[in-house]
DNA sequence: ATGAAAGCGCTAACAC
DNA sequence: GTGTTAGCGCTTTCAT
């Protein structure tokens, strides 16, 4: 079933079968309808792959992130989708599993499907990689990595402010020990600088950081829980705890339960990213909240501009807020920690 | 960047180039290196669009779910890629959300990428619609829905177990008067089984299901909270009560949290799908597990079996078992719901 | 083992 | 407004 069918079947040729279906020339009302019903009776579905290789365009966008199961991801893709969609792109997207080979292997992919734009919302970056894109001319937006040029953007995201806001909370409150459990994949830049972030804030407040920074195996719930296990055999434990993201502050929060102990009572505990998930833990986290929907608005617009409007590359900024919930209060006033019951 | 020029280079033909690509037949050593080097040199990648067209097969799967931000999603997305990926194959995904008419678009999606095989992983499915699919001769494997034919296979998850399990585990530790939350979402079929085993098992067990079936406006967290929130409203509310899926159960406990009630001295509370941040939940989720990755695995063997190795369409059945963790205790011994403090 | 050439299904010039 | 036709980049007979 081709379009030479439904040409034969509406008695016009290809072209005009074609441009129905594009509508990229004008065709008189009769054939149109004609056209129509023909497509309709034969049940045609146009060749995508037929079509790319026609038109030298793909109509698709990559979309890369690091690993579909962290929570952060799925909203982005969503959101990522419904846009692209309204402007008739689609979009595939590839997982590099916070892994820089992987990354190579998403960046090939992209390239041999032909996506007209894509978007790396994935921070485990070489700077080469995104050459093999520019030098295809393929429009790049990047996450807080990446310069920018001709066709490649870059999205920053206020990963510092947010931290800011989270110790200045946490000192409002009368905390001085304050820890931050971070993770192993410190190549990670978004990582890297939420923990650079809570050096230098606590410095500024000028206070003490010895052993407040702890690195977990793996960047995960269970990573934040074997990490605040860590904590918790300390002789002086911290009296609240930032997490670098929402997952390990999840993991945190159940080392802390599973010890017998309370938040916010015996410990305040802050998240980062605000997932979904967050709202309905036991306390609700307080957390620094990204707002997913407006950085996937960013990142197409960025792509688009570019590629359809013959735009330049530029940088865009992303907020940060710092969602009050119960997870954090002032720090207990004496350092017994004592189990309940 | 097209063959001919690595043709060029390597001074033979296209026909060889492919064949190196491809391992389709045999070339020599010697000519092998060649074109090997020149693939390099030139930095080549071919086209996958041209690819298709050429060989009439994508080497591309189609996975449809429903809705990415459920968290049941991802990881059945993650598993099917990586087997995939191990077969040499890719997969484009596409959301339903839960809808019907964007059923159709996904499907028409996957007929215009081409793909050789579709899995689907939604239960909102119109039996016409994955007729449109066996008319192509593509694949097909879908979930609890769709008959079994040439081409179509059907994966049975044993839902009424999980849910017998459920109860039966409720009932074992003194409750008799148990709730099941189920959405409003009622067309999925997957959600129907749960409701309607969940009666059924009430029934064999002599137990009353007075108003003891709720249903949500929205599968979701909120919708297991607003549920929940109703049920507290009664004047002899259950003792126990079942979600019709994890996500639905955590917003349950929400309510419960929020009305100063405690799980699970107040209430018993068990979910279903056991996602990964159900054993972080406070108190851990009793849950009924269903087994994300052999599903996946499932899935992709009977998609890979009819359409590489020419069998033919038949049912795969997927186990359920009860994970019980924290969420679950004998029932409260009076109706006094009283606000902890 | 290798090359020549005919498609694959569509789009886009270019004619009319 | 519509038709003709030459590609798009690859695969795949069919020769040799």
């Amino acid at each position: 079933m081709d379009i030479r069918q439904v040409a034969k079947q509406a008695r016009v040729s290809t072209a005009t079968v074609s441009r129905v279906i594009n509508a990229s020339a004008p065709v008189s009302e009769k054939t149109t309808e004609r056209v129509r019903r023909a497509i309709i009776k034969l049940d045609f579905y146009p060749n995508s792959h037929a079509r790319t290789l026609g038109s030298g365009k793909s109509r698709i966008y990559g979309l890369i992130i690091s690993d579909i199961t962290n929570p952060f991801f799925p909203e982005l893709v969503k959101s990522f989708e419904n846009i692209a969609v309204q402007h008739g792109q689609e979009v595939i997207v590839a997982n590099t599993d916070y892994n820089v080979d992987r990354m190579e292997l998403c960046i090939r992919r992209m390239i041999e499907r032909k996506v007209d734009c894509v978007a790396i919302m994935t921070t485990e970056m070489e700077p080469s990689l995104a050459d093999m894109l520019n030098q295809r001319r393929i429009p790049v937006v990047s996450l807080d990595t990446g310069t920018v040029g001709k066709t490649s953007s870059n999205i920053e995201v206020d990963y510092k402010g947010g931290i800011e806001k989270a110790v200045e909370h946490l000192v409002g409150l009368g905390h001085t020990r304050i820890s931050f459990i971070s993770s192993y994949l410190n190549n990670l830049k978004s990582t890297q600088m939420r923990s650079d972030a809570f050096l230098d804030v606590m410095r500024r407040n000028g206070l003490s950081i010895a052993s407040s920074l702890v690195h977990t195996e793996r960047e995960s719930a269970e990573g934040g829980r074997s990490a605040m296990d860590q904590l918790l055999q300390m002789k002086s434990p911290p009296t609240a705890v930032i997490g670098v993201n929402d997952v390990t502050a999840i993991g945190m929060l159940e080392a802390i339960r599973h010890a017998g102990l309370r938040v916010p009572e015996d410990f305040s505990i802050i998240g980062y990213d605000d997932i979904a998930i967050s709202a309905f833990m036991n306390p609700p986290l307080t957390t620094v909240h990204i707002h997913r929907e407006e950085l996937a608005k960013c990142a197409f617009n960025a792509l688009y501009s570019v590629s359809q409007c013959g735009g330049s590359g530029r940088t865009y900024k992303i907020d940060t807020a710092l969602i009050v919930r119960e997870s954090t209060a002032a720090p207990r006033q004496n350092d017994e920690l004592t189990p309940r019951q």
